[in-house]
DNA sequence: GAAGCCACTATACTTAAGGAAACCCATATC
DNA sequence: GATATGGGTTTCCTTAAGTATAGTGGCTTC
């Protein structure tokens, strides 16, 4: 019984995941694509919501980031007819299908942490 | 019944998932880091076959990469009284850790090819 | 009519990450 | 003694990514 027994099957071929592994994450890359998806797991919100809630995210990179995620099918860009007009941003069907990698990327984050500023 | 229920629930705070994102990209950052990972889940590989199994990368950044994930606990480096000295790199208990990492970004990676390429 | 909010866009600048190439040392093989 | 292999390091250079700052346009509020 090995001690730490891959999961991942060693018949696999590694050049597979390697490339699936860049697929996922050219879709994601940058400093804030995974922060703007992960946010938007939490709701629909307007362009200021968003640069508000992460901090030291500059408008010209959200714009640009938005772009691109809509693009992808990420996330969808609807305009309302509102006061002064605003802009809503919602993760797509295709988008939600994210959060598993969010998800395992927070709660590693969590123990991670745990560990570096002892428990 | 909402249609995109987050499995994330509304109450916890978003900033906090965002730090732990971040907690856990840090170590993992840059181009090659997670391929190496990756790789290293097969077992333990030394200098030249980490380098021939990941196309593109060169011996300035593996050798880099390799010394931070070391310095982070992630894989150790073993030297080996070989015929020509050879060094073996291998995944730490806490780097296996990270496999549900790289497994759910391979799985949400070839299901992401399988949209694009059109099944 | 000045100021403020929302959602951006444009321009210019900085920086860090990565790539290329050469080199180092030891052993060992032709 | 020339070349090869393993495991790197050093230097230089390029480029993409991100930052800072300012401005736009429509609408509303003081």
């Amino acid at each position: 019984m090995e001690k730490y027994k891959s999961m991942i099957s060693e018949q696999e071929d590694c050049s597979k995941i390697l490339f699936a592994i860049q697929d996922a994450l050219d879709l994601i890359s940058g400093k804030w694509k995974i922060k703007v998806i992960s946010v938007l797991l939490y709701g629909k919100k307007n362009f200021t919501d968003l640069q508000r809630q992460i901090d030291g995210l500059g408008s010209k990179m959200l714009s640009k980031d938005l772009q691109e995620l809509e693009v992808n099918g990420v996330i969808t860009r609807t305009v309302n007819a509102t006061k002064p007009i605003t802009v809503s941003y919602e993760l797509t069907p295709y988008g939600h299908t994210m959060e598993p990698i969010i998800q395992v990327l927070a709660d590693w984050g969590t123990e991670h942490r745990h560990k570096i500023t002892g428990r």
